[in-house]
DNA sequence: CCCGAAAATTCTGCATTCAAAACCTTGCAT
DNA sequence: ATGCAAGGTTTTGAATGCAGAATTTTCGGG
């Protein structure tokens, strides 16, 4: 299943500027770069071999895209979140999970159906044997197989870049394993309501799962950030802009 | 009520990029050039009087919003739809809808309220007289109202830039006035659901409410399309890609 | 020794330039 | 006349150049 893209056929050299804008916000995604941080330039274009004018305009993507903050005069620096920041974004996926199940239920095959259900199968076990990354990665997995079967490109390019901001975070390693047992029976119950296509049922449930991640994230982000106030850790800006 | 920014103080001159951002999205949003025609770089830089540069750039960003499309080593052309686009659209919006009302009514203030019963009654004094222009107008801004009052920038930023894609369709002036009375009837319904801060009833009703616009919509633009396959009112594709 | 101002450096934003690709025209052969 | 190909023109994508703003460094006074 691919993502994103609008066009049947893609598989071109791609230009360049796409090229750069996909690489750069992996590069931003995976934390290569410290929150707050300036984004140097020169350092870049070195680095992924291209000039400036590529760069920069990848650069004004990622802003629109809401990765990056673009001061006048002053460059682009990776954006830092307030903890009303990241509530907000939450509350934008959880409004697009929620057309994504209802969507899903009446578009998605038999086999998506059993694929999915496999995944939440192999969840179960990583989440049985505590492996965290795989559980994440497979987590993960769900929920954009879900986005995808609803068959609406737009939605799935929306939901990719709302995540990309969120998986900057990098939250992933270290929440309460008693919300990882919540979390575990909201899933089985979204995969009940897939496996039944009950639609508007599947909507409310992914909705509220988002929300409820979402308080997990934040008391997470904010526990870290009483704990080790200056630290590498520093996503959350402590005051208001 | 400010829309889309996410800085509280943004009042600066604004970057050459940005004005021509905004400008050229109005330029395209305005119909002042036909669906999926070449976007003449040179020409429009003569017009707002810049470089290809921040033209360029703008083009970029138009191209991640879904306005426009970027054709390799071809140039960049208003984006054409298929009416499954359209309905793709109006899927996320629906989802947009959907959290905005549920947050609007924990968050909007009692004025707030005052102010968009203020809006509706004006709307139906428009749905009366028949002043299709104005009540469209009014539609569009209560629906703007309820967006801005769940307080969520990102929400707000993502719902203007959806929004924008649609507006150029202009379908407003057209809808069968069997529809105008339907939305009259769920506009009361949501007005209600917002004054007794029925959140759930109003993401509900704000959802279900743009689905039914959308299927008027693509009736519109399907029957436009029979009736005059080869005009000017071609904004649909008439295959797929 | 520290603070503040001024010069030097760096960096940003935009214009311009350049190579390569697409397109249009024209001329040629059938 | 029509189809095709070669040449020229336009347009695109990316690199480079340049003026102005911001940052850093240096230097003098307290």
């Amino acid at each position: 299943m691919r993502i994103g893209g609008y066009e049947p056929f893609e598989d071109q050299p791609a230009s360049l500027h796409d090229d750069i804008l996909g690489r750069l916000r992996d590069f931003i995604v995976e934390g290569h770069l410290p929150s707050g941080a300036r984004i140097p330039e020169r350092e870049l274009c070195a680095r992924f071999a291209v000039s400036r004018t590529p760069l920069r305009e990848a650069l004004k993507v990622l802003a629109a895209e809401g990765l990056v903050e673009l001061l006048p005069n002053r460059g682009a620096r990776v954006r830092e979140f307030t903890e009303a920041g990241i509530r907000h974004l939450f509350e934008v996926i959880a409004g697009l999970d929620f057309v994504a199940g209802r969507l899903a239920c009446t578009r998605i095959s038999d086999e998506d159906i059993a694929a999915i259900e496999r995944l939440h199968l192999d969840m179960y076990t990583s989440y049985l044997r505590r492996e965290l990354t795989e559980y994440f990665r497979l987590n993960q997995m769900i929920h954009q197989a879900i986005v995808d079967a609803a068959g609406n490109p737009v939605l799935s390019a929306n939901y990719a870049s709302a995540n990309a901001v969120i998986r900057r975070l990098r939250y992933s390693a270290n929440l309460k394993s008693e919300r990882l047992g919540d979390a575990m029976r909201e899933h089985e119950a979204i995969i009940d309501a897939l496996r039944r296509r009950a639609g508007e049922e599947l909507g409310l449930l992914m909705f509220e799962h988002m929300r409820k991640k979402c308080d997990a994230v934040c008391a997470y982000l904010r526990e870290q950030q009483t704990a080790a106030p200056s630290a590498d850790v520093a996503h959350l800006r402590s005051g208001e802009t």
